[in-house]
DNA sequence: AAAGCTTACAACCGCGCAAGT
DNA sequence: AACTTGCGCGGTTGTAAGCTT
């Protein structure tokens, strides 16, 4: 399929942005809005290309930016995000309100990335389960120091945000019991979960799924549990199986899901041609090695 | 003070998906 | 069905600023 080069005209500007340029791209949106990038250059008497244009007003310009100061919520929040989705950063950041993408993978890559390499190797040691990880095609992402062999057997190569729904199922209410911030949780799981929650191709009739895939590994509650446990706790918790599904707050409810389906995990007829109940979409975040 | 090195991050690039024609 | 267009994504690069020697 050809495809020109977005920016390849040679009489438009490339590096760093002007404050004058700046402007005039604040000025336009302001007065139309966004969207139609590639009309904006030309409207808006900019000599960039229409992705450069987005890009700018997305990572730097838009007035609901938090730019820095990190903080260490917002850093753990990554980190766990980071250990669930893989590099998936713009559904990282889609929970993370005035980030962007390319805020929070830069500060992964340059501050995050380290620490939890770091935290990884000393969760390594033996006895407890380790977490995992997700590694992608390009390894910017390293596992766990102990799961180097197995990496083989449980790589997981996703690079789409779309793709993410096929591989874990959501959403997820953790025990009242559990010491952690459940509303920020929710808070932090609720829209793009039940928008990407619709496309699981395992509720059509699209046989192929990625979790057809993981059915047959075996898995059981619990290791749904240790797999959440390692999402949402700091370790000093313990997590029991009785994992309920979070009903959707407004109760709407797209084909074929029905009310049942969210009462009931079995309900799933993804999930309901064994006996065995559990989140074998979970399987790639977990070492085999490890399980019960 | 200067050179070399490291870090942080803005911006670019190529690709894939979805919608439109 | 084939192709085009627009958009969004993740990986990578370039470079300014800060730090170390």
């Amino acid at each position: 399929m050809g495809r020109n080069p977005c920016c390849s005209k040679e009489e438009l500007n490339k590096g760093a942005w002007t404050a004058l340029e700046d402007k005039l791209l604040i000025s336009y949106i302001q007065a139309h809005g966004d969207g139609q990038w590639s009309n904006v250059p030309e409207r808006a008497g900019l000599k960039r290309c229409g992705k450069s244009c987005r890009l700018r007003w997305l990572n730097y310009l838009r007035p609901d930016i938090k730019r820095g100061n990190i903080s260490h919520d917002e850093e753990e929040l990554i980190i766990r995000l980071h250990n669930l989705l893989g590099n998936r950063w713009a559904l990282i950041a889609g929970r993370l309100p005035g980030r962007t993408d390319n805020e929070i993978k830069n500060y992964w890559n340059t501050t995050l990335g380290k620490k939890a390499k770091a935290q990884a190797s000393i969760e390594a040691s033996p006895g407890k389960y380790t977490k995992k990880i997700i590694s992608t095609e390009s390894g910017a992402t390293e596992p766990s120091s102990s799961s180097q062999a197995t990496k083989a057997k449980t790589e997981v190569i996703r690079t789409r945000a779309t793709m993410c729904s096929s591989q874990v199922i959501f959403p997820l209410q953790l025990p009242a019991s559990l010491d952690v911030d459940v509303t920020n949780f929710e808070e932090s799981f609720d829209e793009a979960m039940f928008e990407d929650w619709t496309r699981n191709p395992c509720l059509n009739n699209n046989a192929t799924t990625d979790i057809d895939e993981h059915r047959d590994s075996g898995l059981n509650s619990t290791v749904e549990a240790q797999v959440l446990h390692s999402l949402y706790s700091d370790g000093s918790h313990s997590l029991n199986s009785e994992v309920n599904l979070l009903k959707p707050s407004d109760g709407e409810f797209e084909e074929p899901f029905d009310e049942a389906m969210f009462k009931d995990w079995t309900a799933d007829p993804c999930l309901n041609d064994n006996s065995t109940v559990g989140l074998e979409s979970f399987a790639f975040l977990v070492d085999p090695d490890e399980w019960p």
